[in-house]
DNA sequence: TTTACACCATACGGTACCGTACGGCAAGTG
DNA sequence: CACTTGCCGTACGGTACCGTATGGTGTAAA
């Protein structure tokens, strides 16, 4: 076969990582066994010699998901001393890795499923409680830094759910890192919105 | 039958409705015509002579939320002569009514779909613009105008998306009413936070 | 060379869908 | 009473899934 002159053999790591291409691209349903195989150029049989059932691929999907996810937020975390850059770097990331939006919004949108449910809700725990270490680290009291990470957190939801389903409603080309800057005056404290927005318009004009 | 004691015969505002419910809690692969149809106790018989297809169901039940969604928006419009209560209501909103997030998230995790995507995308646009008018309302200029409103429209959609994902980490009781005043503190301007804040408390009690 | 094992193909049964063909039944209409 | 028509049930073919059983093929050790 074709896949032969490639590969020897397939691993289990390579089905993970096809399971995650099709999430990204076709949501949780995408995850069907023969079309995956398809994809990897053979057959549900070399699938059932790997895995046990589509429940057991979709979980090492998961786990691979959530453990490079985790990975990201450490590499984020250590990438800046400064706090108040990190959670400017973690806005940035809405714009730049559109696989990695995709990927979320389609486990989350099957949320209620039971292998899916907990991963997320990790995940999202996660997130979170790094913004809030980060709001802290900013010398902000537990009771704001936590209804700011939660407020930061949600908008970033939000505008990786908007750019994927309205992005003509989300400022484009130079626009856009003025909205960010904006965004970023909004939620990062220890400066007053007015006087932020003026100091970037000085800045990028 | 047990059907023939309630209604003499099925209209196709019943199925729209029905494949809205499908929907709201169990995503856009739930409007399945043998389903719907036990579920309204007939049998597929029934569907196909009130449709040509499911994609024609799917078609109805898109108009329907569309336009009952559009009514909800010129319905707090009209309710609230003040901008700024009205942007405060529509955060509200996302507290108040579980099924309008459910829908709008289960149409939005299919905004692929040909049939679906178009819908959302009217949707948002229209919903931002509202947002955007009462910016404008409020004495904002237009380009501030439409970045908040974009960043309130982005928090809006992702508290829904964390209420549904990860419930714990909202705020919740007591504390939930804080988090509402804060947010507002941080998307509608010209108030400082606490008397906005104090104010809604003391017309609500 | 023979044997063992990792890896994969083929073939099958079972379910949940969609859509079509057609038959039945009750209410209205001439 | 005959006859249409709106509404629905039943039965069928077709597809895309999942999971199982079983056989085949290459490689590497014995």
């Amino acid at each position: 076969m074709s896949r032969h002159a490639n590969r020897q053999s397939l691993s289990t790591e390579d089905w993970a990582d096809a399971a995650l291409d099709a999430v990204a691209d076709g949501g949780i349903d995408a995850v069907a066994v023969e079309r995956i195989a398809r994809a990897l150029g053979v057959t549900k049989g070399s699938f059932y010699w790997h895995f046990n059932s589509r429940g057991a691929l979709l979980e090492a999907a998961l786990e691979r998901w959530e453990r490079q996810q985790t990975e990201d937020v450490i590499a984020r975390a250590e990438m800046e001393q400064d706090a108040r850059r990190r959670i400017h770097r973690l806005f940035r990331g809405a714009d730049g890795s559109k696989r990695a939006g995709q990927l979320y919004l389609a486990f989350a949108a099957a949320a209620n499923d039971p292998l899916v449910g907990p991963v997320i809700q990790r995940v999202n725990n996660r997130r979170i409680q790094f913004m809030v270490d980060c709001y802290l680290a900013m010398g902000l009291a537990a009771r704001e830094a936590r209804q700011r990470a939660v407020l930061a957190y949600s908008a970033y939801l939000g505008t990786l759910q908007l750019r994927r389903d309205a992005p003509e409603t989300i400022p484009a080309g130079p626009e856009f890192e003025a909205y960010m800057d904006y965004v970023s005056s909004m939620l990062i404290p220890g400066s007053v919105p007015e006087q932020v927005g003026m100091a970037d318009e000085l800045q990028s004009g």
